[in-house]
DNA sequence: TCTAAGGGTTTGAACGTTCAAATAGCGGTA
DNA sequence: TACCGCTATTTGAACGTTCAAACCCTTAGA
């Protein structure tokens, strides 16, 4: 059986109401008497009609449709398969579906903007990976078109505010030291990422924060190693901290972690939760993805269907500590 | 600056033709005359004109995207993410956008078709997780959509041919155990998935075919367990495999693999190379995942544009053995 | 000279939807 | 009776593209 092609006009015909009226039943029940109303829906079920998106899109100039970039994996240690499940999800629930694309630097994916947008007309893009300088935002700022970031616009300009939802990486790290503080260790180091990188240091900071709380400790800055993010680089940061004295060491990420694992068996906390993390037993911080999905959908659908508010949202979630073997 | 919206007609203006002529050098640029055409090139160029796919599907009923389930991750050992990243780029290369959708399991996947072929009308799905019985493949094929699937049809009876493309399991595990076999291993234990598994059988077949060929062991099928898949039942296994004397173990999955290597010291070979098996140094087996991103969508191509083959293309890739610390 | 053939180009219509404006029906008021 | 105002519904047009058919021009053959 071939897929008959139901349009709104053979619904009409079957409800015995002009097109117009069918597409007020969709849209704008309101308008609808009840009576009407009841007709028109029992003849979309019945033909199973529904709605054809390129037309709508035609018409309307929306295409119901989120972009967003499918990242390059490295070492495959990142988070953002979760998040694009989630998204896909909650995406569905609010009527969008997500259209992907790739983009090797900021640049480039400008121009992959200009390319969807002409082709595709996507009503929002989702912008993952916001770091110092991102040109991509204010891109998108100037043509006032919708979007969120997953990441907080770090070290933005007056002006350059814009919707967002990020994950408090410093709640985080704060917390992953007090669970250590509260287990008796009184040195506790940090590997982190090189000085610029707005996560980084934004996780570095809830470690800094952590310490200051406990008054014992203020030598804190020399406990503290920065690394590319490599496993490697992580293990060599993690001898040189327990070399000077460390007991314990919280990183800012698996990657790192799991090299800090090879230097000694002192406890050790990662961040991101991810596989890997799990496979071996690191305690590490896990961000509520599904959650900040449901946020990233959230924020777009009251961009786009109400009216647009006049200040964007910020969502700020706090990770879960989730507590392993090595802590 | 707005994003002003240019249209053939613009284009056609800008030339001096007509929208036809423009339309002809996008789609059949040999029915142009060569002056004409660079004319109407370079007016394409100056304006930045982009072809609006909604417009085009309208009238042609094509719409240059492509539908991919994103897979439940579970332990996140999994495969999916990175075809799915080369199935993003190849698709932009040939023309085609992915577009995500999810589904629980079969029956809502097959509604998810219905849904998206009334809204978005995707010019063609990607299946992944063919299986034994899978019912998604011939409600496809009954109403003569294009499809491939990343996956063998396992067990399909007379007529149930499609095209697919699908990595060598067998061959995989046959040359992980030829491997232990160079290394003098002679009683090679082999841990698996429930029988009835199609990709599971055929990992394990290569181990097998592998075994038979030295003649020196043909005990094989006594070294051998099933498990759910879990690292926590690949350990039992393991301990058991290694207590009845096997000195080597090969394993259908790195999930699997990762519990075998807590049950002792002896070699252990996984499957997949995923992020885990990387960072803890596990020898395992890698699927060529862009190489079969791109076969996917050079099937599709060939389905959707060229005259369709009267035979299905079948694509079989053989995976590479990545040999780290465990073997 | 007339007709045929064919390459190159243009014209009108159509895809399925929604916007904007028009129309019908009906109760109430002047 | 005539008119207004309101609600419920219908009609025509338009979004940007491509298909199908028509048209124009040149060249070739009868």
């Amino acid at each position: 059986m071939m897929p008959e092609k139901v349009t709104i006009a053979d619904v009409a015909r079957r409800a015995n109401v002009s097109r117009q009226t069918v597409s007020n039943v969709l849209n704008s029940p309101d308008l609808v008497r009840e009576e009407t109303r009841e007709r028109v829906r029992q003849a979309v079920e019945e033909l199973g009609y529904r709605v054809n998106q390129a037309a709508r899109r035609m018409r309307t100039g929306r295409s119901r449709l989120l972009a967003v970039r499918i990242e390059q994996t490295q070492d495959g240690m990142n988070v953002f398969d979760r998040f694009l499940h989630g998204l896909t999800e909650s995406a569905a629930k609010a009527g969008y579906r997500v259209i992907l694309y790739s983009a090797d630097d900021d640049r480039s994916e400008i121009a992959t903007f200009d390319d969807l947008l002409g082709a595709y007309e996507p009503d929002a893009f989702v912008l993952t990976g916001t770091h110092y300088g991102d040109v991509r935002t204010s891109w998108l700022a100037e043509r006032g078109l919708a979007f969120v970031t997953f990441g907080r616009p770090w070290g933005m300009p007056e002006g350059g505010d814009h919707p967002w939802v990020d994950v408090d990486g410093a709640a985080g790290t704060a917390a992953a030291t007090r669970h250590l503080l509260d287990a008796g260790h009184r040195r506790i180091g940090f590997i982190g990422w090189p000085e610029g990188s707005g996560v980084g240091d934004d996780r570095r900071s809830g470690w800094v924060r952590a310490l200051g709380e406990d008054a014992e400790d203020s030598e804190a800055g020399v406990l503290e190693r920065r690394t590319d993010g490599s496993a490697a680089e992580g293990e060599a940061a993690a001898r040189e901290l327990i070399a000077a004295g460390a007991t314990a060491l919280v990183c800012v990420s698996d990657s790192v972690a799991l090299g800090a694992m090879q230097a000694g068996p002192v406890p050790v906390i990662g961040f991101d939760d991810t596989p890997v993390a799990a496979a071996i037993g690191l305690t590490s911080l896990s961000q509520p993805l599904s959650e900040a999905a449901v946020r990233c959908v959230r924020v777009l659908t009251r961009l786009l269907e109400d009216d647009s508010p006049d200040k964007p949202d910020h969502v700020l979630l706090r990770p879960s500590l989730v507590i392993r073997r090595t802590a």
